[in-house]
RNA sequence: GGCCACGUGGCGGAGUGGUGACGCAGCGGACUGCAAAUCCGCGUACCCCAGUUCAAUUCUGGGCGUGGCCUCCA
């Protein structure tokens, strides 16, 4: 089977093939630590996940490695923390501010079935290996120094704005910004600059100062994943100026002719059609989907959030709706009779499949229904879908009560539940039908569903309870 | 102004140059004391206009609409 890939570089899907085939190497841009990660936030950590378990898959597990930065270093950072922590000196507080907001982080996506990376490095470790790349483009002619500040000469790249497909003198400059007088050229960015004293700083050859935004990733990535590797990955928005003017950095530092050379990029999420924005006040964050009823007045599990995301592919626009949720929590449910089969190993073939056709998620879903149905019969198709749901992060032996919180805040009273089913069967056995509706009404009103089925040994009328939809 | 996506039935959402994926909801039936679950079956779609073609939802051009980037926002 082939994996194929959409490469951004080259918009198109190509077949992919690893520079080695015993370590696949791939980098994914995290989060800048100075708040909670909002739902947007979630869509690259999950499809580049299961970017992450389907190569293993393929080349095994030992034989990917897979990096994910956390940004530590940056201005909204030092804004939030004086902000949050005025009583603490600065270096304190905005140490206790990103260790805080990565916890969050971590703990958000793991309740989104999302894997830790082999890495993740943080950018306030990485301070040398950005300051070695620096003085390389100094030393090479493609940075300058002016005005405190350390800028890269887009100019002195003939090929710059391969990946975005951008030619900067066709740009408007100035359309929207002044141009800073002290650039050469409109599109040169900052590598470093120079901090004041309440600002985090650290000894550079230009003096105290901090690293500018895009060259923490090259400096990443070439430490763990080597100058040049096989995926890059990260939002739509990333592709400019972010990713471009890595790979400016990159390639110019190294003298490569690629940094990567597979560019991913998930396409963006809206908030019931509209753009998610704070002024909107449609603003939400993971946390808030897990952890409160601020969404569609319910908690959502993270299981159902992970669906809910694979319900549609990768690359394209999302719109993130209630309905979408309750739906995704109404399948999840349906699947949860899993709880019992045993797993069996492996994913399903045809679910692979569909994943290696660029990650094909819609695809590999519509499979799963389809296994679903063998499943309701046959154990070993159960064992398989189970093994294969787990494959994919979608399932995780949850309960009905734990797939659906605001429930469980109401508080089941399981040998209450218990004990009225057997009183209801008791009524049946005597055809007293009047009182067994009279007590599954009871339940309903409870929330609570009964199935009635046979004991396939005894004939004897066997009954569940679920929690009701 | 430049660049880039997207527009499929009530909803979600794949895909394809030619017999209408799949899920949810809906409808009919089986099963059930009645239900639920399960099983069987059914319906409605490809933004608009041209063009290419024997044939276009699928290719080309134009239009309209939505969104993104061009400002360290995934």
């Amino acid at each position: 089977m082939t994996l194929s890939l959409y490469n951004t570089l080259t918009r198109k899907k190509e077949p992919f093939a690893p520079i080695e085939q015993s370590n696949v190497r791939m980098y994914v841009c995290g989060p800048t630590v100075y708040d909670f990660a909002h739902i947007g936030n979630a869509r690259p950590a999950i499809v580049f996940d299961v970017l992450f378990r389907l190569l293993r898959h393929v080349y095994g597990p030992e034989h990917v490695t897979y990096v994910r930065n956390i940004t530590d270093v940056d201005d909204k950072i030092n804004a939030r923390a004086a902000e949050r922590y005025p009583g603490l000196a600065p270096e304190a507080g905005i140490r206790k501010l990103t260790e805080e907001t990565a916890a969050q982080f971590h703990k958000d996506i793991a309740a989104l079935g999302v894997l830790p990376p082999t890495h993740e490095p943080r950018a306030t470790e990485n301070i040398a290996q950005m300051v070695e790349i620096i003085v390389a483009l100094l030393a090479k002619g493609h940075a300058y120094v002016a005005a405190g500040e350390v800028l890269f000469d887009t100019s002195s790249m003939a090929d710059y704005g391969q990946l975005s497909k951008r030619n900067l003198d066709e740009q408007q400059a100035g359309a929207r910004i002044e141009v800073e007088a002290h650039k050469k050229n409109p599109g040169d960015f900052v590598l470093w600059k120079l901090s004041e004293p309440h600002e985090p700083g650290w000894e550079s050859p230009w003096g105290r100062g901090r690293p500018g935004w895009h060259i923490e990733c090259s400096a990443m990535s070439a430490r763990y994943l080597g100058q040049v590797f096989d995926i890059h990955g990260g939002g739509l928005d990333l592709i400019f100026p972010h990713h471009e003017n890595e790979i400016a950095q990159s390639r110019c530092a190294h003298g490569t002719p690629v940094m990567a050379n597979v560019w991913m990029h998930n396409g963006f999420l809206q908030v019931e059609g509209e753009k998610m924005s704070k002024s909107l006040g449609n603003f939400i964050t993971i946390n808030d989907l897990l952890a409160t009823k601020m969404f569609g007045g319910s908690q959502w599990h993270g299981r159902v959030v992970r669906w809910a995301m694979l319900g549609s592919h990768y690359r394209q626009p999302i719109d993130w709706t209630v309905d979408r949720l309750v739906q995704a929590r109404a399948t999840l449910f349906e699947l949860s009779f899993l709880r019992d089969a045993p797993v069996a190993g492996q994913p399903h073939p045809e679910v692979v499949a569909a994943l290696s056709d660029d990650l094909n998620t819609p695809s590999a879903i519509s499979i799963i229904h389809g296994l679903a149905k063998s499943a309701h019969r046959n154990g070993d198709a159960a064992a398989q879908l189970k093994s294969t749901l787990q494959f994919m992060g979608l399932y995780g032996n949850e309960t009905q009560e734990e797939l659906n919180p605001g429930f469980v805040a109401r508080s089941v009273d399981t040998a209450a539940v218990e004990g009225l089913i057997t009183a209801r069967l008791a009524a049946r056995k005597a055809k007293d039908f009047k009182e067994s509706d009279r007590i599954r009404d009871a339940l309903a009103a409870m929330g609570i569903t009964l199935k009635d089925s046979k004991d396939p040994a005894t004939g004897e009328i066997v009954t569940s309870w679920e929690v009701a939809r």
